[in-house]
DNA sequence: TCTCTAGTGCTAAATTTTCAGCACATGCTG
DNA sequence: CAGCATGTGCTGAAAATTTAGCACTAGAGA
């Protein structure tokens, strides 16, 4: 099993802080600031240690604190990610996420990124042939 | 916070199955025979009546069974789910998760999903300028 | 040097989760 | 009717998680 799939609650709000600051790794206070319902710092550090432990965290050194970062590839992450999101909540059809997040109004669609869009999905109607 | 996100390890399970079943709804037989590692059938109906107790889902009878169902209205449940995908793993940006699932060679789309989206561009499109 | 700050490791206790088992109800079938 | 299969409710104990606290270290500054 995916071993993202079968961490526990705070584990899993650690690795989804992890994953989601803009720069792919956190410190223990910077993740214990985006806790919604934040333990205490040794709390925090502790679960860090645990996620480590449990090999999808490693640390490096920045002076004297740990910077801890996700061991699986950020692309890997994500695909890993959506993946399970279609499967459970799409039926396994990747289309159905796709109109979804288009349906959304205010979905902040640039027009770079749209033309990005067409281009794929003009390359798929022609793999599809 | 999003009830959802507070669930333990198995009750995330739970509804990840009872999300994923083509129906909506489960009983307590087919959430323990879809689960991974399923422990006794007791300890299954245990955690639905926690889940229930959470408010996260309700049941109905279907003769002596109980049949159980999200609270939550799919439609949403699904937003929600892409909300929090999208903000975790591509930074809060639409278009990061669409380009992934196009990318992703094998997605399975057929040629009217890809003429959806192409309609759902444009007036993405035309709602931009 | 002494002290303060900001780190870490480790551990034990509190809390939550998870689980199995027992008691009971209901419907079906010989 | 008696027995069996298939449900449910509830409860207590085991296991896992979550937490705080204490001890220690290193660097910076007075």
């Amino acid at each position: 099993m995916n071993p993202l799939q079968s961490l526990s609650r705070r584990e899993r709000e650690v690795m989804d802080i992890v994953f989601g600051s803009g720069s792919g790794s956190a410190t223990a206070t910077e993740v214990r600031d985006r806790m919604a319902d934040a333990p205490s710092y040794s709390a925090v550090r502790a679960t860090l240690r645990i996620l480590e432990q449990k090999g999808v965290l490693k640390h490096e050194h920045d002076g004297k604190r740990y910077v801890y970062r996700p061991t699986l590839h950020p692309m890997k992450a994500r695909r890993n990610a959506i993946e399970h999101l279609v499967n459970t909540f799409f039926d396994g059809s990747a289309a159905g996420a796709v109109l979804t997040l288009l349906e959304q109004p205010g979905n902040g669609l640039t027009p770079a990124e749209l033309d990005r869009m067409t281009q794929l999905i003009e390359r798929a109607r022609k793999e599809g042939r």
